[in-house]
DNA sequence: GCCCAAAACGTTAGTCACTAACATTCTGGC
DNA sequence: GCCAGAATGTTAGTGACTAACGTTTTGGGC
């Protein structure tokens, strides 16, 4: 073998290439202007190995690493609280913990996710995490609707915070993000 | 003239007929199986003019003229009110003066929009709502950011209730609806 | 009833995301 | 160097959606 067992391996190689090609064409053209075709031809691949890396032209957007930080974030708060309480406490110490270098890259995926036509696969992607929020809440012994109502409503808090400062020029991305949630509190 | 000043024309009659055939097409055979070539054979149509009517084929499913109402009801509320009390008192106030015939609507569509692979399209037919209700809120003196999370918690939770009733087999949809705002209010 | 502009509709030809089936090349351990 | 299996390519297709342009239909005025 001519790699240590680290190495990534052709395959995964493959799909972290055409990653970055593909957010440099969305960066250059828009990514409504960029065809998977181009995508391809761009990274030396043929149309077919791109959707076998990527089940579609969103994911190339938002294949989201973050998701399960929020989750577990969520889960290691105090059972006892309820669950919307959960949900805002977990998001907001998740968001703290994320390291610098992510978040930039954050930034330049929501500059590019502005655009309304993703607007749908931004929240196909929630959607997932929605879920899995709401699992854990009512594995904890939350009640089930109480648990989809509180999942959702905090990660849209979330995403209109970030998209809501993705538009903007300026402000700290962090800062964004805690204000969303403090929002969300007021509503007693 | 043949008709009163109060009768729909052309077009309108066109628009209701292919929404009725798409509707009952839908739910014998399932979404995903009913293409729009079908949707305009079976209403005596050319494909063409039913994009003419409705821009996609989710918006056949989801064009959803309730919207407005939303949107009317906020308005309706102090003004001195913080934004998510106003948007959630708001979505209640006008869940309340829903016409039980429309809500029988309401029921048909949902049991077909938990299908899976439309979470997309009833998310992106939300964010028309949510950008309403954040203009409103806007306009009416909110911070910015904060009028855009209080739309999109709230139409969130909405949904996730909706869609959480929908999901289960029986339950009044109306208590469902009010129990989700309860949950968006037990957050302070 | 007739006329006519505008609205409504049809036809055609195309783009693009995405999929299935099958052939081909390449990788990596022996 | 060999070879199984992974990775990739090719081809041919489906279906949502759009643009351009021609045809029919509608409905108000005469």
């Amino acid at each position: 073998m001519t790699d240590s067992a680290a190495t990534p391996g052709k395959a995964e190689r493959t799909r972290a290439h055409i990653f970055r090609v593909a957010l440099e064409l969305f960066e250059h053209h828009g990514y409504e202007e960029v065809t998977v075709a181009r995508i391809a031809e761009a990274a030396g691949v043929s149309e077919m190995t791109v959707y076998r890396h990527y089940p579609s032209k969103d994911a190339l957007l938002l294949d989201d690493p973050f998701d399960p930080l929020i989750v577990a974030a969520i889960a290691a708060r105090p059972r006892q609280d309820p669950p919307l309480r959960r949900a805002i406490d977990g998001v907001r110490a998740a968001w703290r913990e994320l390291p610098l270098e992510h978040a930039e890259e954050v930034r330049r995926r929501l500059r590019l996710a502005v655009a309304p036509s993703l607007r749908a696969a931004i929240d196909r992607n929630t959607a997932a995490t929605e879920a899995a929020v709401a699992a854990r809440l009512e594995a904890d012994g939350a009640d089930p609707a109480a648990a989809r109502v509180a999942a959702a409503a905090t990660l849209a808090a979330l995403m209109a915070g970030l998209l809501h400062w993705a538009e903007g020029d300026d402000g700290a991305l962090g800062e964004a993000v805690l204000a969303a949630l403090d929002v969300l509190e007021g509503a007693a």
